[in-house]
RNA sequence: GGCGCCAUAGCCAAGCGGUAAGGCAGAGGUCUGCAAAACCUCUAUCCCCAGUUCAAAUCUGGGUAGCGCCUCCA
């Protein structure tokens, strides 16, 4: 299989180090808020990486980190920090506060039929590794200690700016970057800080009191369970600059090589064609999607819809047109359940290949799932034509096992039932006036009549 | 100011040098008492200009439009 490797921009045949096992690490969420569906499609993303490479019959060893230490003290803009400031009102601390959106994050990906990774660490929990990690660079001369913190002095470290190939003296010409008199040069970043009094999460240190930089964790996380060089590290491209950046500098100058073999990452989703972010208070959660009604894997249809390194424009026309080919999708799966008419195997053997082709292609699963949609649509309903489906499903994790038609089913009312009831006797009678003037009023109440030969089916609109 | 991405039908979206996948919407049809649902059929020459080539949506150069990053953010 191929994949992208942002380090080279290029499409490269990837070889795993280990010829069984391929070690990866996904930079996780920071547990403060809800995910948006922003955040959720870089998840997405990891989940079509880690099929596809099981797929092609690897073992999985997946990082994937909670950060649960960080910005929490900050006193940002008022619009962000609502959730936490409320949950500090309820009198929470940050753990508590971690604690119930990891669970809701969790929650979340799985509603998305998104594996979660082998390993979930959280940052507060290997403190000890990331001081481990600080102490090797002080020692290697690539640390220095301030007032404030200890700092990666960038200078020392010759590659740095190699995965952004960002010329960092003319970005700082023209980029807003605070004064920081003690730093050897203004993009140094912290690997420590050192806590004020006041600041909630704080812990003991060769330097003092003091909380981790927000770049040691994953280097030092990454390290402890996947190695000192490992296959694959994901993020969204937002992390390419700054964060990527600083984990390459602190895992090479401490170890003096490449930690990381592949570096991949998602493209952002937008909204109405901007951005989509919570500072401007556009971004919407699963629970949104649900309170429309759509099936959040409606929601996953949307995003395998598109190649995971383009952007995706999030509008609820889109969104409504995925939930409908959601629905078609499974429905003429189902409908090759019981097909009996033959298929000549070549036939099937070529979507196979076209399909293990595309999804080989750096993930190509846009491709892959056009190509499902030409064996649905293939002319002979056949069941070997949805084995093929079923298999092919193993990437996209669609729900095709569960009834689509009666996980839908709603409740129905015995108010209504005696109104279906009275529409099916008018109808037996060929009384069709009667029988539409209780489809009419059945439409008043929102709800809608759908004749299959087992009877009305009723749906909410 | 610097770095980068992108421009394909009404909408979403593949395609990466050999003559435009797929989905939604729309139109027509089958089915149905009528609807609905489902199914079938149909609908583009690829932002503009110039160039390379037997051949370009695909490569090169120049425009234009949109977007992202450079500050926490997937």
């Amino acid at each position: 299989m191929k994949v992208y490797n942002t380090l080279s921009r290029k499409k490269e045949e990837f070889k795993p180090i280990n010829d069984s096992e391929v070690r990866i690490y996904t930079c996780g969420p920071t547990v403060y808020n809800y995910a948006h569906i922003g955040n959720l499609r870089a998840y997405l993303f990891m989940d079509m990486l880690r099929r596809v490479l099981k797929y092609n019959g690897y073992n999985l060893k997946h990082a994937m980190n909670i950060t649960d230490v960080g910005h929490l003290v900050s006193d940002e803009d008022d619009g962000e920090d609502k959730m936490v400031k409320g949950a500090r009102e309820q009198k929470k601390t940050p753990w508590e506060i971690a604690e119930f959106y990891t669970e809701v994050f969790l929650k979340d990906i799985t509603s998305l039929n998104i594996e979660i990774p082998e390993i979930i660490p959280k940052a507060t929990e290997h403190i000890p590794e990331m001081l481990c990690f600080v102490n090797g660079l002080v020692d290697k001369g690539f640390g220095y200690e301030t007032s404030d913190g200890i700092y990666f002095d960038i200078q020392k470290f010759d590659d740095y700016g190699k995965l952004s190939r960002a010329n960092l003296e003319e970005q700082i010409a023209g980029a807003r970057v605070e004064v920081n008199e003690e730093k050897h040069h203004p993009a140094d970043f912290a690997l420590w800080k050192k806590a004020p009094k006041e600041h909630i999460m704080q812990w003991q240190s060769p330097w003092g009191m003091g909380y981790p930089g927000w770049h040691i964790e994953c280097s030092a996380m990454g390290r402890k369970y996947l190695g000192d060089v490992f296959d694959i590290h994901t993020g969204g491209v937002d992390h390419i600059p700054v964060h990527h950046e600083n984990e390459i500098a602190q895992s090479e100058a401490l170890l003096g090589k490449p930690a990381v073999n592949y570096w991949m990452h998602s493209e952002f989703m937008m909204v109405n064609n901007g951005k989509m972010s919570k500072s401007l208070g556009n971004t919407y959660t699963i629970d949104n999607l649900r309170e429309k009604g759509y099936d959040p894997i409606a929601f996953r249809y949307m995003c395998l819809n598109a190649h995971y390194r383009n952007k995706i424009n999030f509008t609820w026309d889109a969104m409504q047109s995925a939930q409908v080919s959601y629905d078609r999708f499974v429905e003429g799966v189902h409908s090759h359940k019981d097909g009996s008419e033959k298929v000549d195997s070549a036939v099937v053997n070529e979507f196979l290949s076209d399909f293990e082709e595309a999804i080989n292609d750096d993930l190509n699963i846009p491709k892959a799932l056009g190509i499902a949609w030409n064996a649905v649509r293939y002319g002979k309903k056949s069941q070997h034509i949805f084995e093929l489906l079923i298999k092919m499903n193993k990437i996209f994790g669609f729900d095709l096992d569960k009834n689509k038609a009666e996980s839908n089913e709603p409740e129905v009312s015995p108010e209504i039932q005696v109104l279906v009831a009275a529409r099916q006797q008018a109808r037996k009678e060929k009384n069709w006036k009667r029988s539409d003037e209780i489809r009419d009023e059945l439409k008043a109440m929102g709800i809608v009549l759908e004749d299959t030969p087992d009877g009305a089916k009723v749906k909410y609109i």
